[in-house]
RNA sequence: GGCCCCAUCGUCUAAUGGCUAGGACGCUACCCUCUCAAGGUAGUAAUUCGGGUUCGACUCCCGGUGGGGUCACCA
């Protein structure tokens, strides 16, 4: 990027949530491109909550949002639970400043009241659209006296609204994306200060963008048509602009707006699903970049050391599950038993005990995706199993009586087996000292896993065995072998 | 609908005028094997269309088509 070789200044970015209840996978996408470009560049990354909804405010939604960022990694150098030099961070709290500001837009002739009626625009809104013509303020109160709008302002309610340009055009170049301009005459009179006081978006991010000295602004494409009342905003406070940088908006599988209608998109779902932040983080990197030399694992710090925004693809990236499912999956198999141990906890019975679990990790490791895929795998260690007698049957191929006595044959020879003797190659052993030309290994061993397991699909079956232990593996043999034969008596 | 953005295998992407268009996920087959995985090997599949520019276009230009975003006193 070439205008960042002459930047002088410290690079600041920030990601701007709204607390409106979740924290967002979209907002952890900016939230790392954000990151990433200001500690590529030694700079800071803040976290400011906009909440100049009222409406939309949902309590508690900023906690979410900060252990959201925590968990994934992702630590801002100021925000408003941390504070920072132009704290308060919460737009809430700065009322003050953006009601300052609007006033002197109005003194200096860059903005004016408004005292239009929510019916009367919506009725403009429609008459405008039954025409075809694009829904914008016709200006009834920007040419509005001076002194009218003065002492009207005194007793009525109003919004302050921003005077666009009826002509020309306003342009940028965008860090990803080049050149783009927007005609003004496009560009409707935004409102500024809402009736109940407080700032909208658009007047809120230009002025505290501006006052925390924001050098880039990383955020969603879904941006790119405010943009121009933004930078008219910048002009008309004489702030200096920032770089802008647009990146692309996560779709879903049908390729719209990433939304919780078609997709999992809460960071607290994937946390819990156990998804490991690693992978979700990497995943993420994975959408509109590429590493340089074509890998799809890399840490966030080899992500930091590689990111430019150059590299940032313009086109809109598919969030697909199948392919997290599988970085995930690779994350799970480098992590050291203990860290997995660890990991694992929220998933794992209360009463497993540690050094059972630490065999069982060792089975499951290679198999699971997400860390709640544990029980699916390991569940038969903790409860004995409904033994279903037809899935028992279509594995031996052979009659219930016969698959019966063949489980007791086998439970009688383990029975012989010492405790120290009790591993996976003896066991093993002994089960295949009983093939014959009527029992192939397979119609044996899957027998025997689905009476200890009431399913056919597990871990491999004699290491398992080891950890069920010899009292549990018996009793299960000799019940499904009853089962067997009472179904068929 | 106006405006804006975008267009390479099903998906994520590489290749920015010169290669048999590469890799990854998924899928298929084989190997391994007590099942399922993991691992290994092989395979499947793409430059949206039409015009230009050029000795030569995935790549540059124009148009069509398609998709997305946005048009609030929400962010």
């Amino acid at each position: 990027m070439v205008w960042d070789k002459n930047l002088t200044m410290t690079v600041r970015t920030r990601i701007a949530p709204s607390p409106t209840g979740i924290a967002h996978v979209g907002t952890l996408y900016t939230a790392l491109l954000n990151f990433a470009y200001a500690k590529k560049n030694g700079g800071k990354f803040i976290l400011r909550i906009e909440d100049t909804d009222r409406e939309r405010y949902v309590p508690g939604s900023e906690q979410v949002i900060f252990s959201a960022l925590r968990w994934a990694g992702i630590p801002h150098d100021e925000g408003s639970d941390i504070g920072g030099p132009f704290e308060p961070y919460t737009q809430s709290q700065r009322l003050e400043k953006y009601t300052q500001y609007a006033n002197q837009l109005i003194e200096n002739g860059k903005a004016y009241h408004c005292f239009c009626s929510s019916e009367r625009l919506a009725a403009m809104r429609k008459t405008q659209q039954e025409k075809g013509e694009l829904p914008m303020y016709d200006g009834l109160c920007r040419k509005m006296s001076q002194s009218q709008s003065e002492s009207r302002a005194k007793t009525e309610k109003f919004v302050i609204r921003l005077i666009a340009p009826d002509s020309g055009n306003t342009s940028w170049i965008d860090a990803v994306r080049g050149t783009i301009t927007i005609e003004n005459k496009t560009i409707d009179d935004q409102v500024l200060v809402k009736s109940d006081g407080f700032p909208t978006y658009h007047l809120a991010v230009v002025v505290d963008d501006h006052l925390m000295k924001i050098s880039h602004v990383i955020r969603a494409e879904e941006w790119i048509s405010s943009t121009p009342k933004h930078i008219l905003l910048y002009k008309a406070f004489g702030f200096k602009l920032p770089v802008f940088a647009h990146t692309p908006l996560l779709r879903n599988p049908d390729k719209s707006k990433l939304s919780k209608r078609r997709n999992p998109v809460s960071v607290l779902w994937y946390q819990e699903q156990g998804f490991l932040p690693e992978a979700l983080v990497n995943y993420l990197c994975l959408m509109g970049w590429s590493h340089p030399d074509g890998k799809d694992i890399f840490s966030l710090e080899e992500f930091i050391k590689l990111f430019s925004l150059d590299r940032v693809q313009t086109s809109q990236p598919i969030f697909d599950l199948e392919k997290l499912r599988w970085l995930n999956g690779s994350y799970i198999r480098q992590k050291s038993d203990a860290d997995l141990l660890n990991l694992l906890k929220p998933f794992v019975p209360k009463s497993a005990k540690k050094q059972e679990l630490i065999g069982i990790i060792a089975l499951i490791r290679d198999r699971i995706k997400t860390l709640n895929e544990f029980s699916e795998y390991a569940d038969f260690f903790f409860q004995a199993p409904k033994v279903d007698s037809q899935i028992l049957l279509k594995q031996s191929k052979l009659e219930a009586e016969k698959t019966g006595m063949k489980l007791l044959e086998y439970a009688r020879v383990l029975e012989g087996l010492s405790d120290t003797d009790w591993k996976m190659p003896n066991l093993e052993r002994a089960g295949r000292q009983l093939l014959d030309d009527r029992w192939s290994p397979k119609q044996l061993f899957m027998s025997v896993r689905v009476a200890l397991t009431g399913k056919t699909v597990s871990p491999p079956l004699f290491d398992s065995m080891e950890i069920l232990g010899k009292a549990q593996s018996i009793k299960r043999l000799t019940r499904a072998a009853e089962i067997l034969t009472h179904n068929h008596i």
